[in-house]
DNA sequence: CCGTATCCAACTAGATACTG
DNA sequence: CAGTATCTAGTTGGATACGG
């Protein structure tokens, strides 16, 4: 670089270009960013799915506790319905709203790319812990 | 199970329509789910930037601590570079690499995606909170 | 200026037991 | 089956102080 780009003067105004006082990330990681909610919202993309099904669904074990956590706040925010059939025993219905298949697309794109690339992450992390022996806080 | 729902027989095979073990969801998540990586990566996607002003770009405050952290891991990741220039002061300068300006367009996507829909998103919390009035773990 | 180290507070997540 | 409640462990994040 050096030569190349010279005086720095602006750059590009050390603003992210989305404008305003919040490019939405925030609320965003805060919103999906939770351990499971991803997975939910893309178990849910394949259809209605009941309680037991989401849980079983979710690799690595989700406890009841947190999926409940989880569907309840992505049902707060609109992003999945809760349909309770009076049926015995009790039958609880989950599935994605129009914005919450919108919204999943988007988790998909990310969650492909993330395949897609996992090879060439993995190779840059042996490099960087051959070159950082002693770094902690991996 | 007894009357009503019966056999499920299969539905939609109970599996996230991405087939392998791995959706890539969770690993996802946990590279870029922490609190500060994707305002990083967006900030950075402006341009190089050196750790300070990274560090006052990002809204609401990072400590030093976790801003180290978060672009060590980005950085052993293969998202981002670290250059250390021997002036006096000392200078660090970090820039996207190519797979993190891959990565960021679909963060960006994502961001967009919320800040569109939040005001349905808030609507949505209004209802579900005066329907829910004592509902814990909100 | 750029980090690292230490300590501590807060939040997240799991296990378990119990209810409708 | 589908939760709720409680308690506890683990992790994340912030404040501060100090070193290169």
């Amino acid at each position: 670089m050096s030569a190349g780009h010279t005086d720095v003067t602006e750059e590009q105004e050390l603003v992210c270009d989305t404008p305003p006082d919040e490019c939405g990330v925030r609320d965003l990681v805060d919103r999906i960013g939770g351990k499971w909610s991803a997975y939910v919202l893309v178990e849910l993309a394949a259809g209605m799915r009941r309680f037991k099904e989401l849980q079983r669904a979710i690799p690595g074990g989700v406890s009841q506790r947190m999926l409940t956590l989880t569907v309840r706040h992505l049902e707060r925010d609109g992003l999945l319905t809760r349909t309770v059939r009076p049926t015995v025993p009790p039958q609880v219905e989950y599935e994605l709203t129009e914005m919450g298949r919108d919204c999943t697309t988007l988790i998909r794109a990310l969650a492909d790319w993330e395949v897609a690339h996992r090879p060439a992450i993995t190779a840059h992390r042996a490099a960087f812990d051959a070159a950082n022996p002693g770094f902690t806080g991996r």
